[in-house]
RNA sequence: GCUGAGGUGGCGGAGCGGUCAAUCGCAAGAGACUGUAAAUCUCUCGUCCGGAAGGACUACUCAGGUUCGAAUCCUGACCUCAGCA
């Protein structure tokens, strides 16, 4: 088979920016937008939540308001001419997952492409991005609360057994730090179970494929760089009211054990609130951690090895991405 | 100046005569990850050799002392904090 017929097989263009917090991913991929006729997927885990906005860095303009299609139950932002899809699709006070996350994002890039414009998925969730671009099979598996709730006091080790019980292949694969994950193993044993009670589907689920030809391109930044930028944004969303944006949370009944609340800048204020720790605390514990998941987020997206990186120290990165990407967009060969 | 408490690894903080290179937490470094992923989890963490087992060396403010043996007891010096002046 030659190249060209996979090309026609593969007519789905996907342009994916991805790399750790603060490289300016969004700023990019706004630029790139106006020049290709594109539109941003938010692909982060936080800014899926309505009303989280300073401390999960939504950098809207003022003003800006969600457009929500009357047969949508998602919108999107407009800005600068250029719309964001991902954001606000959850209520803070319910958990959303890749699952959801996968399901929205297929059907917004579908949408996109279709009305002939370029999607290009943003952001620094590396599952997210890889639920969209290769596929979790897993990942419609349904959670199981009562299972959970049973298995949620029961040791790493007694959890594996069980799991080596159900499912010896799925076992034997574990490494050994997930092997003492009970998260991770939880979820391994309701995925066994379901896998049980359900063989059929099963085999239906691991058929799916993509249809899609993904151009991975990563920022990234010298450390030092990446956490001065942290230092000054952590400060802005401070000064921006990141106080007023969780009081309003509060109110509405979020609460600090649910998910969306486990967010950095949002968790650390729970002791300022009724404990008296101190602002500066905060604030030095909120830098460490996103610090922190910066390298995190290296050590994720550094295993993928389609990515293209970009520093963006180097004054000339942005054309040299938008050359890469013009000369991909224009080309029918499929990316190594 | 007096009285009380105390000085332990990058930090917080255990240990209170031998099993202590020193529980634990944090930070730091490395890494894992297939429905919570900004989540969760693992490993390393005095120095040197070793993949590890292990070994060598230097350590619990400083200086002496008691003891077979001291981070742990005694004396003194220096410093810190709290209370009284």
């Amino acid at each position: 088979m030659n190249k060209q017929s996979l090309a026609s097989q593969n007519p789905c263009k996907l342009l994916v920016i991805c790399g750790p917090t603060s490289t300016g991913k969004t700023t990019l991929a706004i630029d790139l937008a106006k020049k290709i006729n594109g539109e941003i997927i938010s692909a982060d885990s936080r800014q899926v939540y309505r009303g989280m906005d300073i401390g999960t860095g939504k950098d809207l303009p003022k003003g800006v308001k969600i457009k929500l299609p009357w047969f949508q139950k998602y919108g999107y932002y407009e800005v600068g001419g250029v719309k964001i899809w991902g954001y606000d699709l959850a209520d803070p006070r319910h958990e959303f997952n890749v699952a959801q996350y996968i399901k929205f994002a297929e059907r917004v890039i579908l949408d996109i492409i279709k009305r002939g414009k370029a999607p290009i998925l943003v952001g620094g969730t590396g599952l997210y991005i890889r639920g969209v671009v290769d596929g979790i099979p897993t990942a419609s598996v349904p959670k199981n609360n009562l299972l959970r709730k049973n298995l949620e006091k029961m040791p790493p080790g007694e959890l594996f057994e069980k799991l080596a019980q159900m499912d010896s292949l799925k076992a034997g694969q574990m490494n050994a730090s997930d092997k003492k994950n009970p998260r991770r193993l939880i979820r391994a044993i309701e995925v066994a179970m379901w896998k049980i009670n359900n063989i059929k589907k099963e085999k239906e689920m691991e058929s799916r494929k993509k249809d899609l030809t993904v151009n991975l391109i990563g920022l990234t930044a010298p450390e030092k760089l990446i956490f001065k930028r942290i230092e000054l944004r952590v400060a802005d969303r401070v000064r921006a009211g990141i106080k007023k944006e969780i009081q309003d949370l509060l109110k509405k009944h979020v609460t600090w054990e649910m998910p969306s609340m486990s967010s950095m800048g949002y968790r650390q204020w729970k002791d300022y609130f009724g404990n008296g720790r101190s602002q500066a605390e905060v604030v030095r514990e909120w830098e460490t951690e996103e610090k922190k998941y910066v390298k995190r987020q290296m050590v994720w997206f550094k295993k993928d090895k389609r990515i293209r990186w970009f520093n963006i120290t180097s004054a000339d990165y942005p054309e040299n991405v938008e050359k890469l990407v013009e000369k991909w967009y224009s080309s029918d060969r499929i990316e190594a």
